[in-house]
DNA sequence: TTGTAAGCGTTATCAT
DNA sequence: ATGATAACGCTTACAA
C-alpha cells in the first residue's frame, strides 16, 4: 500500500510519520536508534521501520547535518589523482575512515594550483570537520598554507615533506630510504654508482641525498660528482620518467662508467631503464637500477624494479587516524605541529639489481 | 574591525547582515548575484561584499542545498580507484564538470560489492542529481542495477560494457579494438598469433574476440585453437598481470610456436612480456605483444607497449556531458537506454611489436 | 511511551 | 531599493 509515487520528490521523514501514524520525532528517534528509543514500544519501532523501508525513505544529509551542526565528513584534497602514489594512500585513508561514521570527500586538484584553492573553498562550504592533504608532487603552494592556518580546521599532510611550513605531516623517512638504497647497491658489490637526485625544490630530494651521503661517508664509498645528476623542476607526477630517461642518456654520453644507479623515484628509475635499453645495455646484467616508492608501474615492468618502498597505505591510515582523533571527541588541544612523522621505508628486492661483479655460479 | 572570533562557530549570513547593517535577505541577494540584485545600490553591494570578505563568510552548503532543493552534485561511483584505467576517465569527467556549477562526489568502492552498495546509499542521502558509474573490472553486480533502476536518478555507466542490463553506458568499441589489434600483427607479417582472451564473464572479452575472429575470417588467417587461452575470473584490476604471466608460460610450455600475442589488456600484456623474458625470449625481437587500454604502466615499461587505446578521457567527458544534459535544465524525457555508446579505439604504435619475418635492413 | 515546537543557515515570496 | 517571514527536512529539549 501507498507505494504510489506521483512526483519524484524524495520521501521525507514527515511522509514516514504520516504513513506510519506516529509523529516525526518518534520516527526520527526510532530510525536513528537514539538513546530515547530504548523506551519505545517494540511494535512501534517495527511499524516505523517497515513503513520507512517500504516508502524507500532516505534521510536527507543536508537537513541532518544542518541540524546536527556536524557534517561527519573529512575532506581529502588530492594534488594529483593520476599519480599511483596517491591511490595507495587513499586506500589507507579509506581503511581508517570506513569503520567510523566519518566519510571522506575527495577532491582532485589535477595538479593545478587554482583548482586546488577552489576545491578547498568547496570543502569549507561543505563544512568538513578535518582535512587530509594528499601531496605527491609539489607545485608552488605559497598561499595554500595560509588558508589552512587561519581556518581552525584540523589538517594533516600526507605524502611529501612539506615541513618548515608548520603543518602536521606523515611521510616516509626519506633519509633512511636513501641510505637503504645505496647500501643495497654497495652490498651487492657496486662501487661506481650513479645517482639521479630529485628536483631541487622538493624537500624529499635533499633528505634522500643526505641518506646517500651518510652511507657513503660511513663506508668510505666515493660518489663521483660526475655521476650525480638532478631532475629539473617537475610539471607533473609522471615527468620523472622523462627526466630519468634524459639524465641517464646524458650520463651514458659522458662516458663515465657506472655499474649501478640510484633513481629518485620509480618513474625516474623506469626512465633510466629505458635509456639503458636504448643504449643496448641490459638491466640488471650491465647495470643495476634501484627506485623509490614502490608504485604499481614498478611491479609490472620487466625486470620488476628493486625499490625502496614507502608504506603508503600505512601513511594514509595514520593520517586518517590522527584526524579522527582530533575531530572525533573532545576538541583536544591542537598539538603544536611537531616534526613530520616519518615512517620507516623498506627495501624491496626484485629484478633490477644484481651483484657486481657477477657472483660465480655454484 | 570585528575580526575577533571568540568561538570557532562558522560565520553565518546573519552575522554578515548584522555587521553590515542590512537584512539577511539583502545580503543573500547580493552575495548570490541574484536577479533582484540588479536594483540594489552599488554602495550597498560594496559594503556587504566587504564585510562578508572581512568576516571570512562562507555559505553553508547544507543550508543552501536544503533550501534550494538542489544539491548541484553528481555522484561518481568508482569500482576500483587503484585501477589506472579509472583515473583517466575521472579526468574526463572533471573536465566536463569543471566549467559548470556541478561538483563531483567521488566514492571508491574498493572493488568491494558491499562497499559499493553502502556508498550508493550515501550518495542518495546526499541527494546527488545524477550518477556516473566508473566501472572497470566487474565483480558480480546483480542487485546493483535494481537499485539504480527504481531510483529515478539519471545514471550512466562508463568503462566496461554492462549492456543487456538496460543502463546507459559509454564504452569503447571493443570489437573494433580486437579487429585492429590482430590486423596490426597480421600487417606486420605475423601468422602464428596467440591470443589471451579476457575472463568469460566480462562482456568486453567476447566483443574483442569477435573482432579478432572477424578479421581472421575476412583475411583467411587461421587462429590455432591451441594458441588461444582465457583469463580466469579476475579478482581485481591487477590480476590480469598474473593471468597473462601464467597463460603465456603455459603457452610456451605447450611447445606450440607463435611469433606474436594479442593480450586482453595492458596488464595481461605486461604479464606476457614477463613470461617471455623469463623464457629467455625478447620482445619484440622474438615475439611481438600487443595490449589493450593504454594505461600508464604501458607507457613506462621497456619496451613500451604497442596497444589499442581506449579514449578514456573522452569517454569520461561524454558520460559527464550526458548526465549534465539530463540534470541541467528541464527534466527531459529519459531516453530509453539505447545500445551502449561505443567510441572508436585507436592503434598506438610503440616498441613491443615488430615485423615478422624481420624486415631486411636498408 | 509519544507528541509539540523551536531552530539549524539559507533563499524565495511577498511587502513596503 | 530593502526587509519580514516562511519554509526546506531533520533533531532535540521539553511537555504530556
Amino acid at each position: 500500500m501507498a507505494q504510489r509515487k506521483t512526483k519524484s520528490r524524495p520521501v521525507t521523514l514527515v511522509d514516514v510519520a504520516r504513513e506510519s501514524g506516529f509523529s516525526p520525532s518518534t520516527v526520527s528517534i526510532v530510525l536513528n536508534n537514539a538513546p530515547l528509543s530504548r523506551h519505545i514500544a517494540a511494535t512501534t519501532k517495527e511499524r516505523i521501520r517497515k513503513t520507512a523501508q517500504s516508502l524507500g525513505y532516505r534521510p536527507d544529509a543536508f537537513a541532518r547535518s544542518l541540524r546536527r551542526r556536524r557534517s561527519h565528513t573529512i575532506g581529502v584534497m588530492i594534488f594529483d589523482l593520476s599519480d599511483p602514489f596517491c591511490t595507495l594512500i587513499l586506500r589507507g585513508i579509506q581503511k581508517s575512515l570506513d569503520p567510523t561514521s566519518y566519510q571522506p570527500i575527495m577532491m582532485d586538484a589535477n595538479n593545478d594550483r587554482k583548482q586546488l584553492v577552489g576545491y578547498l573553498d568547496l570543502l569549507m562550504e561543505r563544512r568538513v570537520e578535518g582535512l587530509i592533504v594528499v601531496a605527491n608532487w609539489l607545485f608552488e603552494e605559497g598561499g595554500l598554507l595560509a588558508q589552512l592556518r587561519n581556518s581552525r580546521l584540523p589538517t594533516i599532510v600526507v605524502g611529501r615533506d612539506l615541513s618548515g611550513d608548520a603543518i602536521r605531516s606523515v611521510i616516509v623517512n626519506n633519509e633512511e630510504g636513501g641510505y637503504l638504497a645505496i647500501k643495497h647497491l654497495y652490498d651487492l658489490g657496486h662501487r661506481r654508482i650513479a645517482v639521479i637526485r630529485g628536483p631541487a625544490k622538493l624537500m624529499d630530494s635533499d633528505r634522500r641525498w643526505k641518506g646517500i651521503q651518510r652511507f657513503s661517508s660511513e663506508n668510505g664509498l666515493r660518489i663521483e660528482p660526475q655521476l650525480v645528476r638532478q631532475l629539473p623542476e617537475a610539471i607533473d607526477a609522471n615527468s620523472g620518467f622523462d627526466g630519468g630517461l634524459f639524465q641517464t642518456e646524458d650520463l651514458l654520453r659522458s662516458g663515465e662508467k657506472f655499474t649501478a644507479l640510484v633513481a629518485f623515484d620509480d618513474l625516474t628509475a623506469l626512465g633510466a631503464v629505458r635509456a639503458l635499453d636504448r643504449a643496448g645495455l641490459r638491466v640488471p646484467e650491465d647495470c643495476s637500477v634501484i627506485g623509490f616508492d614502490d608504485v604499481p608501474p614498478a611491479w609490472f615492468s620487466t625486470p620488476d624494479l628493486t625499490t625502496i618502498r614507502q608504506p603508503m597505505q600505512a601513511m594514509g591510515q595514520l593520517a586518517a587516524d590522527w584526524i579522527l582523533g582530533e575531530v572525533g571527541g573532545a576538541p583536544q588541544p591542537v598539538e603544536p605541529p611537531t616534526r613530520p612523522h616519518a615512517l620507516a621505508p623498506s627495501l624491496v628486492l626484485r629484478g633490477s639489481t644484481k651483484a657486481f661483479p657477477q657472483a660465480l655460479p655454484g
